[in-house]
DNA sequence: AGCTACCAAGCAAGCGCTTGGTTTGTAAAG
DNA sequence: CTTTACAAACCAAGCGCTTGCTTGGTAGCT
């Protein structure tokens, strides 16, 4: 009966409907404690009618994660492509994770991070597949910008601090608050290239 | 038969043991995909006997999570007590939650975050309790830095963000590596107070 | 005719937890 | 030194419920 709203990046057949309305129950309850009849109720339908749009429960979840990963991907390499400046396209990147992160796609990328190892081992293989291509636009980047002295810390882990500060901002962050999306991704951007 | 390796701040009493073991299967397998006969498997009794020592599953996690706080909530006083300047104050404090993160309690403070939500309304209000005196700890010591004109965000801004990066290392931080806690406890202070 | 989308009913397995009783360790009373 | 008492720790069995998923069939659009 109700609508859960669309995540950005996910169109809206039934099988999309579906997918967005289990990333929000996987976020609110997590993987385990969100069952397939929650998930149909939730589009108005029976619970078995699921495993006509997919074969698994699982598989729902893969298929939020595939979405979202190359939803965003995308976005990063806009992100990138947007900036003529290293730092600038540094900038771009944090601005995108977090809109990714707490905007349009927040309750698949909660999901992503929370519900991984709910994935089977072969599915897990192919998502992290996916997240390498995304991570790897970070590398570049943040590669570009140590080599030219604008940091001093080995890249990989200053991509894992990024990923850290930007990843737990879902547990804080609120979008009608005074601290703007692009006042914080400043105040991270500092956090790698200095001035405190 | 077999033995889970303790975790510190826990005793080896049947009902230590059963903790420590718990911690692990929910580390590894998350709070929902770890049976009561599974945690009664890893000490060597039966299922049933775990509601001896505990009335449900739930207080076996809200157990675990009590118990790592409070020993971590004790540790940060150590970290602050043993410094001098609020510098050292705060290098202390990042070494100390290390510590608690990848090192001696990994298992316990990485369920913490994870399997929040796995905890009811009630116990949930009242681990926050916990936490709270946990959190004040650092922002005490994050606002006297603040005042001292030693970084320019606003210190709960920056409690979060470190939160973020401290909390993340478990996904990629090994001890037998060549980066050591002190040396990743130093680059994160430099997050912090600028030095790029 | 054939496809997509769905329903109604229910099965087999696994789950947290209960129950009634047995073993084991400890310590005071005889 | 034995006996009695009692509680803590545990076992064996299983109950009642929820779960993911299956099955056989129907409605409606093209």
């Amino acid at each position: 009966m109700p609508d859960t709203p669309a995540i950005h990046g996910i169109d809206n057949s039934p099988r999309g409907r579906l997918l967005s309305a289990a990333a929000h129950l996987f976020r609110d309850k997590g993987f385990d404690r969100t069952t397939v009849r929650d998930i149909a109720a939730a589009v108005g339908i029976q619970s078995g009618s699921i495993f006509h749009h997919f074969k698994s429960k699982e598989d729902i979840l893969f298929a939020v994660m595939e979405e979202v990963i190359r939803f965003n991907t995308e976005r990063l390499r806009q992100a990138v492509a947007d900036a003529d400046t290293p730092l600038e396209q540094l900038r771009n990147l944090v601005r995108a994770e977090l809109t990714a992160t707490v905007g349009d796609t927040r309750e698949a990328m909660v999901v992503m991070v929370a519900e991984w190892r709910c994935l089977g081992e072969a599915k897990q293989q192919e998502a992290l597949a996916l997240r390498e291509i995304y991570e790897q636009i970070w590398l570049d980047v943040l590669g570009r910008l140590h080599k030219a002295g604008a940091f001093h810390a080995d890249p990989f882990i200053m991509r894992r601090l990024l990923t850290g500060m930007i990843g737990w901002t879902p547990n804080w962050f609120s979008t009608n608050r005074r601290l703007s999306v692009e006042d914080l991704a400043d105040l991270i951007v500092d956090r790698v290239v200095g001035e405190a």
